[in-house]
DNA sequence: CACCCTGGCTTGCATTTCACAAGTTGTAGA
DNA sequence: TCTACAACTTGTGAAATGCAAGCCAGGGTG
């Protein structure tokens, strides 16, 4: 027997890596955090095969990471997939991965690189839970990142949906 | 064209998903961070397959994650993966997955969970930089994991071998 | 009111990756 | 000599992935 995806593992990180670790699913979850909530955004982003698409986001509603939220298109229902907190909780980890990426791997050609900065100071910050700049906690609603090879404007973070408390 | 491993794209977290994100890469990293070496040892803690462990680890020491260090067994030379510093620096990724999985999944059977602690000071601390107990910086050299599961006693961390600097 | 468009899928088939098992190499100890 | 061991390599079938095409429902356009 292998320790393939969703075999809960007693280790959390085998765990996390069951579910997370799948190819697609960390990159769905990041612009899931920097906005994207449509089927056809994730797509065009991505450049994955819609049946990998359909599958990724299937499996992150099950996991509960995404909730699917009905949105009305002209007269009908339509859905889209919105972050929960256990979707938006996956943040440090893409700093993690960030800040591992900056360091250690080079673009294929020189674009500006990404930057994360703090809204409320306005400081340039490292990703991660304070702020470079004045010290302090940044929470996700103060936290944006600019993608310089995408747009020069700073996107705020995605809030998730209300769940529960 | 597709975003699959290795080619460079301009995110730091797609570049480092697509070396990282493979299948069992992160979980290599997280037992050799904890002090495994050995092909056989990383086969035998994982369960996974042969040729695709020697396909991992030879893209792990392509990438400068690993490094194979030749030692003496018996009257012969074989080697040995050890940690580079890039490597030793994939742990916050870790402690972020450890963090994650731990609230937001649940173990097959309640075995202890994982801990972390600072062995400066004892105390347990939650995976990342800083320890609870004693708000001081954990350098890797002070930080040990408790895996239940296995054994009660603590596992310190490995050292990366030294490169250059 | 027939036709086309758009978003969000599903289905079918080719390609790539993975899993499992068996074989290889070089040395050493029984 | 025979067996054991670590670290691989090779072969083959199963599963995951990629690509393209099709489907469906409602609305807009002519």
């Amino acid at each position: 027997m292998t320790t393939t995806p969703q075999m809960p593992v007693p280790c959390p990180i085998g765990r996390a890596v069951g579910l997370l670790g799948e190819r697609w699913t960390l990159l769905i979850l990041r612009n899931a955090n920097l906005g994207t909530t449509r089927f056809d955004a994730f797509r065009a982003e991505l450049g994955i095969a819609d049946n990998i698409l359909s599958n990724r986001l299937a499996r992150l509603v099950e996991a509960g990471l995404l909730t699917r939220v009905p949105y009305r298109d002209g007269g009908r229902t339509r859905y889209e997939y919105r972050l929960t907190t256990a979707g938006a909780e996956v943040l440090p980890v893409l700093h993690a991965l960030a800040v591992w990426g900056e360091e250690h791997t080079e673009p294929a050609e020189p674009t500006g690189s990404m930057q994360v900065i703090h809204q409320r100071c306005g400081q340039i910050t490292t990703p991660g839970r304070v702020c470079d700049g004045c010290g302090e906690h940044v929470p996700r609603e103060e936290e944006a990142w600019i993608r310089p090879w995408l747009s020069p404007d700073p996107i705020t973070l995605a809030s998730p949906v209300a769940t529960g408390t």
